[in-house]
DNA sequence: ATGGGTGCAAAGGATTTGCAACATT
DNA sequence: AATGTTGCAAATCCTTTGCACCCAT
């Protein structure tokens, strides 16, 4: 049987695959909307009736440290990961909570055991808070 | 008897003053350490006997809304909190977990009114994630 | 049979909230 | 006296860990 994308991603990364890990990340990558390990885990309870909250997390933390996925650390009160792991610009917004992808803006990259002020860098991010535009509609009353 | 620095900056951002508040003003003024809650509480608790940890976390999350201060949330386990809240890029070490200013490289900047993709902008964030020159150092062994 | 993956329950921490005491005007 | 601030204790929520079970090789 031909092995699905996800598969073969967990495979390159050195990851073993598991009907739950080829899930979780199938999941990120069709799903551009940067969810939390809540989000992820509703979204698949359903079609893995057994899938733990511990599971999801531990995975998902495997991902970012594999670079499979990209932990995004804006929101003061949960993390949220990415699934595409390109450098890319973010932006939050404070009353709804969600992160969006911006497409006006170029992102920051880094070079190959690139440093700053003699510090090592390994990941950048950028990223913007403010209203979206939704919710900044809502405001208006 | 003359105001101080931080008595003038909290009446100017709309913040009634008080011996707690200025304290951790104050301390936010000059230590650019981008201290946690901890650190600022174990810092002041010395002097005022009676600080509670509780006071610190309501004071510094009042601060950033009101732009006294500037909440900076790279780490995944802990927000942390900059009193320079004039834009500029930071470094998160992954090994001790210490932000250090970036001199090296220009910070993003918002104008008036900025947007986004539509979406109105109050806040820029420019980090990178490594490991800094102090923990590359015992690494080498 | 073995090694790793999973998921439950419990532990661990950080942060917030309710509320009574307190300080300042 | 009135208003707003403080700080204790408890609650809450997110995340991790220990461990037994299960699955696949």
């Amino acid at each position: 049987m031909k092995k699905s994308k996800a598969y073969e991603k967990l495979v390159e990364a050195g990851i073993k695959p598991s009907v739950q890990r080829i899930a979780i990340l199938e999941y990120m990558m069709t799903h551009n909307i940067h969810p939390t390990v809540e989000t992820v885990y509703n979204a698949l309870v359903g079609k893995i009736q057994t899938l733990s909250v511990t599971t999801v997390y531990n995975t998902l933390r495997m991902f970012a440290e594999k670079g499979v996925a990209q932990m995004v650390t804006i929101d003061e009160h949960r993390v949220c990961y990415d699934g595409f792991t390109d450098p890319h610009v973010h932006f939050f917004c404070k009353q709804c909570g969600k992160v969006f992808d911006v497409q006006d803006l170029p992102a920051p990259t880094i070079g190959e055991g690139m440093a700053v002020d003699g510090h090592q860098v390994n990941e950048v991010q950028l990223y913007y808070r403010g209203l979206c535009s939704e919710c900044a509609k809502h405001e208006t009353k």
